[in-house]
DNA sequence: ATCACACATCGTCAAATGGCGATATGTGAA
DNA sequence: TTCACATATCGCCATTTGACGATGTGTGAT
């Protein structure tokens, strides 16, 4: 039960909702997400740890930076059948949309984060 | 996304998901669930409210008595989904065992509420 | 070793959430 | 209409949540 707990109160956040909807497009470093939501970047590590809890997605480290992606969801039911559900769902949705469309020119060489 | 996350916040705390569980056996008037999940009746009517809201569960009065019920989902795709992955999820969890078990037994003749 | 950067964590605050008891509303029987 | 009941709503409180800025930690270049 707490597990799927996690994976629903992961999921009822419309900025999280956006970072799932993001990394299904494209692996992105925190600073990338940070610049797509317009938050804080504490608020946006801290969404990304309940995500990464949540068994929704992964990070690994390149540098300096750290490249959050969605998980295979192999280690939790709950969360690949939610993953693949946003696969297809929410994608109309212009909120979604027009961070989506910002996605290809985010650049994290031209992103001042500190 | 509003109706999305209304759908995720539902089911984002435990005792909703309990009556969602419930609900699947078996429809249920408020007096019943009260009893069953061992909460004031004021806080069970007011997850009602909340599942209800997100399209996962419906109402009918019978007498004094008001029978909820889960939706066909056929008004909310995300509450449709939802409830069929309900119906396989969680059923092992020994939380909800206990409380289904208990079920067969509960009778509205017998409840006193107020 | 130091610096500039990305990211994580901490402390704080306002708002939302889940619980309760008290009270209003609805229903049917007397 | 009055009463006994079930349910809904209200007001209150403690906890959780989501946001922020400040600060700690990790990395790579100088």
């Amino acid at each position: 039960m707490k597990k799927f707990i996690r994976v629903m109160k992961a999921l009822s956040d419309p900025s999280r909702v956006k970072i799932v909807k993001i990394l299904g497009h494209k692996e992105l470093c925190v600073c990338e997400l940070t610049a797509l939501l317009g938050l804080a970047q504490s608020t946006v590590s801290k969404h990304l740890k309940l995500l990464e809890d949540a068994g929704l997605v992964s990070s690994k480290r390149e540098g300096a930076w750290v490249n959050y992606y969605l998980t295979d969801g192999r280690d939790s039911l709950y969360a690949h059948a939610m993953l693949t559900h946003l696969e297809e769902w929410l994608g109309e949705e212009e909120e979604v949309r027009q961070i989506l469309a910002q996605v290809p020119q985010v650049d994290r060489e031209r992103i001042r984060v500190a």
